[in-house]
DNA sequence: CATTTTTTGTACTGCATGGTTAAATTGGTG
DNA sequence: CACCAATTTAACCATGCAGTACAAAAAATG
């Protein structure tokens, strides 16, 4: 509402600033994408000027670049804020499974962002020296819980964990990045709170079914 | 490779051109979305002029929508080309899970297009009268489906049809819209030729994990 | 106080893009 | 075959966009 004074004096804090761009910069790519995306709209959006977006990023790709790396950043502090350790594995899975799910609908920019980077065969992930690294953590915790699991005698052996990975990760995505498609066919019912619930339960089930000795039984 | 002659006389063909702008659309929209899709780029890629796209769908908008239409069109043909009265319940839904499996994979474009069409909140989807008439054979054959299980005892009760349709689209569907990234953070080992087919096998169990009675003991 | 870094502001540019104008050609109909 | 509506061509236009030029001032550094 209220656009800044926009004094003329200041005082310097190029971190705050370069924060408020990818804040707001985060939402525009989210919203409408790399193609989308107004560098002038992210320019009136901050409280700084369109000047200083190239100043520190160098250009819309470079931006974008910086974007994504704050993004994930921030989605898997998220994701890993568990204390699975204390679980049993099996509940570990269920709760990491369940927090996945929620985070990214919680986090529905980054969620968008990272399949508009796939709309884009990921353009630029794929140039980032540090995207795998970022990810190594969470394949880590899969990897681990899985090795526990078995150990515990509790889950099957010969199962991938990175498949496991890639099974919390589906509906967890799904949930979100298809949602309006999926509504505007077929009714909103998944979409309100009780429905969100279930689908939740159901995918912590059919985690547990693919890794789980003996599930069904319960 | 060959740019047709262009000869300054031609013959009338109405329907050819129509599909050929739609066929040349699709393959845009898919690969750069709507906001990077290039109306120029399409129209030098069919074998008509650019005058020609509008002449026939109006605008960038209606052109899309057009081909939003007509790839639902052929992704719903393919993906109800099955005859599961003749399997029983619990194979029934294992084939169609494969189906669609298969199918999201098959049909990229498809499947990118409704993802970008998500990104945009599904703004055009939802003003298409019949979207939902398109969508609606798919809602009945897994009503169909389930109740014929129910029927037959093969299939818990209470479990919601819409949730199992669910969990039939998301994997089949990140399987495409995630490939990317997540195969940059932790290779690409499930989208080679065995890693899909153990996908798909982990798919079918865990959607059968959701309905069928006493899952697991197989 | 000199130097460098950060910040502001405005106006500008070159190009690519979605969309249009106006005229020509075709093919069917009376 | 003359006419007219449907179809097609080629050149054109206005706008919006990413990115720049230029000028200058406040803040930090030392």
């Amino acid at each position: 509402m209220a656009t800044k004074p926009k004094s003329r004096t200041w005082t310097q804090d190029p971190e705050a600033v370069r924060q408020n761009i990818l804040d707001v910069s985060l939402v525009e790519f989210a919203e409408r994408g790399f193609d989308g995306a107004r560098v002038n709209h992210i320019a009136e959006t901050t409280s700084t000027s369109k000047r200083m977006l190239y100043y520190y990023f160098g250009d819309k790709v470079g931006l974008y670049r910086a974007t994504i790396l704050f993004a994930y950043e921030t989605a898997k502090a998220m994701d890993h804020d568990l204390e699975l350790d204390k679980l049993t594995p099996t509940e570990a899975l269920k709760q990491f499974v369940i927090k996945t799910f929620k985070n990214r609908s919680k986090l529905e920019n980054f969620t968008r962002l990272v399949v508009g980077e796939n709309l884009r065969r990921g353009a630029c992930v794929q140039q980032l020296p540090d995207y795998q690294d970022i990810n190594r953590p969470t394949l880590e915790l899969i990897h681990k819980l899985y090795a526990r699991g078995v150990e515990a005698g509790e889950f099957k052996t010969g199962v991938d964990p990175l498949a496991l990975l890639w099974f919390v990760l589906a509906p967890a995505t799904f949930n979100v990045s298809n949602q309006h498609t999926f509504s505007a066919a077929w009714g909103d019912q998944l979409h309100t709170e009780t429905g969100q619930q279930m689908l939740c339960d159901m995918a912590v089930q059919s985690v547990l079914s693919i890794v789980v000795k003996e599930h069904g039984s319960d």
